[in-house]
DNA sequence: CCGTCATTCAATGTATTGATTGATTGATGA
DNA sequence: TCATCAATCAATCAATACATTGAATGACGG
């Protein structure tokens, strides 16, 4: 048995220390504490949370041991307790930047390249259809497709596409292909998703392209040699 | 305004983030995906949890972006995604060690100063007092407790103590006094109800301390002047 | 001692989260 | 095509978490 006890007590205190911090009113608070003790009421002003909302956060942070208090006549001054709290707070920090990064170079790839909006490389192809983040769709008449296919692909033919729109999944990306780039098949497919308001993409390469790939024609996975 | 923006977007995707490491059980499944991908009911059986409630945690970790998942013929692998999840992990799993240290430490130092344990200060009794933790008990003879007692206390002279065991709270801690530090009837009291497995504690000052203190002596309140 | 200020407590209604059950989807192989 | 297996979905109930309100506490200054 290799891994630690899996039901070992210390995942439950990660658990209440994350959760703690699982509140934007929490972090924003923590945020100004970080820069230096402050009281109550100023930390109102800074969060524009409400008095007692903002004092029940702070001793929510205090029992998961995240901040400590002192008073001072009238006023209860709040900081950081000891040890690395600050390192989880940049970690996440880190993270959740690394998740926008991600996000705005979508989008910027996308606006800026409008051909990339339309056009799908064979990598990001086989990369999202991995994730199970697009559905591959041929347009071809049914017996090319019959005789072979890109693994994973529905065939509807795109006279019939109108029709069966419902067959497709509404909350994936659609990615047509056909024969290759002279063929037109797949930017008429294009065209009516489009105007159903479907996300889709074209694979431009089509069947050809794939065939003289490495990679898998039918059936098998996308990951083997 | 030289703090930046308070309702930036960034503390709710951070508080995304941390709210889904909120739960021991998704913490143990990353920590089964960090080894390598792993299929779902690989991981209900690694973690012991139910096989519905496995696949909803780990969607959860999903859409928190913190893993993603490829399908291998009926199976669906999950893996980390990539970015510094490890990192963020590293650091909880930090933060909640050096708090398992201090109280280890708290710990040890009670256990070491073994008066500590045994005698009750009168800050921590009035204090616990009000939090209604503890149970007070007088056991002096009756004539005594009539003619003046500490607010709240219950009489059982320390002769009768063994026999009158039920009447006393099992879930509260017990705080017995008597006459004084030189008055040995509340040490008495303590040697039989820890036989009997009861917490118990001593307020060695007694009686006399309480009178000359600026508390009540009977029947009102701990906080007024 | 009394009134005031800063903070906390207590109580309430509402929303979210988590566990469980049984049904459903998707891929496989006879 | 059908039976099977892996995983997800859908619906439900119980438990928690949040925000808000008004009351209570604790320290201060007159």
């Amino acid at each position: 048995m290799k891994n630690a006890d899996v039901h070992h007590p210390i995942f439950d205190e990660i658990a209440d220390i994350a959760r703690t911090l699982g509140h934007a009113h929490r972090l924003v608070l923590l945020r100004h504490i970080a820069d230096g003790e402050l009281a109550v009421e100023q930390l109102t002003q800074l969060s524009g949370i409400a008095l007692a909302n903002t004092s029940q956060h702070l001793q929510h942070l205090k029992r998961a041991g995240l901040v400590q208090t002192r008073r001072d006549g009238k006023r209860v001054l709040y900081r950081l307790a000891d040890g690395p709290i600050e390192n989880v707070l940049a970690a996440l920090r880190s993270l959740a930047n690394h998740r926008r990064e991600q996000i705005r170079e979508l989008i910027n790839d996308t606006m800026s390249r409008p051909d990339r909006l339309e056009n799908i490389s064979r990598e990001e192809l086989v990369r999202r259809m991995r994730n199970d983040e697009i559905v591959l769709l041929d347009v071809r008449p049914q017996e090319e497709y019959a005789a072979g296919h890109l693994p994973g692909a529905i065939n509807i033919p795109v006279d019939e596409l109108e029709e069966r729109l419902a067959e497709l999944p509404r909350e994936k990306v659609i990615v047509a292909y056909c024969r290759g780039v002279q063929c037109v098949l797949s930017a008429d497919a294009l065209a009516i998703l489009r105007a159903r308001g479907r996300a889709s993409r074209r694979f431009e390469g089509g069947f050809p392209e794939w065939l003289t790939s490495s990679l898998d024609v039918d059936g098998m996975n996308y990951d083997s040699g």
